[in-house]
DNA sequence: GCTTGACCTCAAGTTCACTTGAACTCGTAA
DNA sequence: TTACGAGTTCAAGTGAACTTGAGGTCAAGC
């Protein structure tokens, strides 16, 4: 398996080229040589990506997951970094759960107006509440 | 209570002045009149913020929110629209879940680096699986 | 009467994560 | 040999959700 160029990357990885393109530029991946004009990578970029999409999936930023490779190009994350993003997503599914059952809720619910449920009246002055503390970032 | 003028509103709601002169510009909220200059706002302004913060934290992009309200002010709220993104929340829960156990579980583990973990392999699988059907977006 | 502070408008700027377009260079197939 | 398709660069554009800045208006307090 020769390396593979961005058509096959992107072919494989489902990502469009433009998207390669732009996370080399940003220093998230890196090709590993030309071919003339065209870029090469080397099949480690695939468990790279994957990283990248994990990564992306957990909510980080492409600049907290670029962070998380040392020079090297290995992981290097940090356990401590993990569990408070482990954290993290405790309480945003917390949130999503709550939210999840109100949105429920309100739709079986019989009041003339989800004004008027007090259900979505619960839902919504935890909103507000939300609200005022800043809300955490979700993804 | 008179009502508040968009500095009142601010400091009650914890959104930034600007925030809520942008909501009216796009159509979300309405101020009830002008003293001079100054905004003021109906009181029912708080109940509609904290449908927004809602609407908001549930997925919502701002302008769905819009169309969730009927010109009289009132949601109107499509209870299958509701269901709808309850199962999309259930969907993102069920990702996050295994995503926040997959990142306890490497903070953790013993291999000597995370890419050894069957664990954490079985998760970049997932992630990458994600990556070539798209994602579905989370908040 | 003058300053101050809170408000106003309007246009432009910001961040994130990309996408798009124009103009160019290759290698390969007809 | 020419045409084609797939790559290339670089700059600019996109969309969501705001924020910032310049310059203006007002009511209130000293």
């Amino acid at each position: 398996m020769k390396d593979p160029d961005i058509g096959a990357v992107a072919r494989a990885s489902g990502l469009p080229a433009s998207t390669l393109r732009y996370y080399e530029e940003i220093g998230l991946i890196a090709s590993s040589g030309r071919k003339g004009l065209r870029r090469l990578f080397d099949p480690g970029i695939y468990e790279r990506l994957a990283l990248i999409s994990l990564g992306r999936n957990a909510g980080f930023s492409l600049q907290e997951i670029g962070a998380m490779f040392a020079q090297d190009g290995n992981p290097r994350i940090d356990r401590a970094q993990l569990h408070d993003k482990a954290d993290e997503l405790d309480r945003l599914i917390r949130r999503l759960r709550a939210m999840r059952d109100g949105l429920r809720h309100a739709a079986e619910c019989p009041a003339p107006s989800h004004l008027e449920c007090p259900t979505f009246q619960r839902l919504l002055k935890a909103a507000s509440a939300d609200m005022k503390r800043g809300k955490s970032k979700g993804k």
